[in-house]
RNA sequence: GGGAGAAUUCCCGAGUGGCCAAAGGGGGCAGACUGUAAAUCUGUUGUCAGUGACUUCGGUGGUUCGAAUCCACCUUCUCCCA
């Protein structure tokens, strides 16, 4: 159940309830694909960030140790030791990151597990069943993320078919729930809009499955090739026929830039691999731009990655210590690094909520926009 | 004391007459990364100059049109026999 608390222009401050608690937004989802945060980071560390929801991968999930086992366990929640909310993706994505080992059909789509090759078969039935065996409190509906650009007659076709796997994944959904050893009965079933950048399909494609009066509303094929403008222009298009009174989600995005304009935009929700992956290698964001930690210039720094941060990097470790743990190997460099980048979104957006509240966004949101997409 | 082998660009290590400024790896320097097949990938790494020039393969001298590569001596190191 969502609620918008208040509106400053098109941005909303809102809080969407579910089994495992209230989630504040708008919210940048932390991406724990494989049921964790890759570098190392712990349920614990996550409270530490302030990490609201944790997102996780249903056709990853499924090849190990596969959702039997989850379910087996007690669900996610149980698995993983994480009481607060969790949100799975549908395995929409791996239609599109994994293209070169797939097959889509109307029924579904026949992979190649990346793992050993052996053939998988993923539909909107089967991507249920995992998502209600996982028992997350967000399961996303089973689509096809469409690369940008494609062409118009395919992204028409790709979108009339993800209506119908949407009116699968509901029926399905339903059905699922009935059972008796159902691990999360609470779980909502979020419906995802595509039509790659063509404004008129994704007007269309989104009306359609607006039908369907789910809880919640996704814009997925974004940040998949088209320029930031392009993706903004189709935010711009879509938002204001998605229904007010649901949350509407960005997947997969993105830099603080682009949350900071898609939160303008309307949007409540969003998840990115970018801080944690780009942590892992080194590029970290900060309150004044971005900077590589590797870079020769850190070397005797003695300041922390970010003087006004509080995560448990900045409250501890010099750049130039975290620079020879990233240049050593040692895990702790990159568990220290992805803490930082994901503290780091996850305060982005407590800031963004409190100058909702406070009414103070929109002038605030253009100052740190020309701030956080520099360089230091 | 006698014998054998080796010395290559930051490191390791290919190369045994021209196609060698010299493979490959490491290290260094930088870049990319957007619902995670990603602790990954890419570029660059003698100097100066936009096609090129110059210096470099332990040292010195030689052979040759031409040498990291062949010869002589020297230096250092490794191994074997005493």
């Amino acid at each position: 159940m969502f609620k918008v608390l208040s509106t400053e222009g098109a941005a909303r401050r809102g809080v969407y309830t579910t089994p495992h608690g209230e989630i504040q937004t708008p919210v940048f989802m932390n991406v724990g694909t494989q049921a964790a945060i890759k570098g190392a980071l712990a349920t614990e560390d996550l409270e530490r960030i302030n990490c609201q929801v944790l997102l996780c991968n249903t056709y990853h999930l499924h090849l190990r140790p596969t959702d039997e086992v989850v379910h087996k366990m007690g669900g996610l929640h149980k698995f993983a030791s994480w009481e607060r909310p969790i949100l799975t993706d549908s395995g929409g994505f791996q239609v599109f990151s994994l293209a070169k080992l797939r097959n889509i059909k109307e029924e579904g789509v026949t992979f190649s597990a990346h793992t050993d090759g052996h053939k998988i078969f993923m539909g909107p039935e089967e991507s249920m069943k995992i998502q209600w065996g996982l028992g997350s409190d967000i399961v996303m509906a089973f689509d096809e993320c469409i690369e940008n650009p494609s062409p118009y007659d395919y992204v028409r076709k790709s979108c009339d078919r993800t209506v119908r796997w949407l009116e699968r994944c509901k029926a399905a959904m339903e059905e699922l729930k009935k059972r008796e050893d159902t691990v999360n009965p609470g779980q909502d079933l979020w419906g995802i809009n595509q039509g790659g950048t063509y404004h008129d399909i994704r007007i269309d494609h989104m009306r359609r499955i607006a039908e369907l009066d789910l809880p919640g509303y996704a814009i997925g094929g974004l940040a998949v090739g088209e320029t930031a403008e392009e993706m903004y222009s189709v935010i711009d298009a879509v938002a204001p026929e998605m229904p007010f009174d649901k949350p509407r989600y960005l997947m997969g995005v993105g830099t603080p830039v682009n949350i900071l304009e898609a939160v303008s935009r309307g949007v409540d929700f969003f998840d990115c691999v970018m801080p944690a992956r780009n942590a892992r290698h080194g590029h970290l964001f900060t309150s004044q731009g971005i900077l590589n930690i590797n870079n020769a210039k850190y070397i005797t720094d003695d300041r922390p990655i970010d003087e006004h941060c509080d995560c448990p990097a900045c409250r501890r470790y010099s750049r130039s210590y975290i620079r020879h743990l990233m240049r050593s190997g040692e895990m702790l460099g990159m568990r220290l690094a992805v803490m930082h980048n994901l503290y780091f979104y996850n305060n982005l957006m407590t800031e963004i909520r409190a100058h909702l509240d406070a009414g103070t966004f929109t002038a605030w949101k253009n100052q740190q926009v020309e701030i956080l997409g520099r360089r230091i």
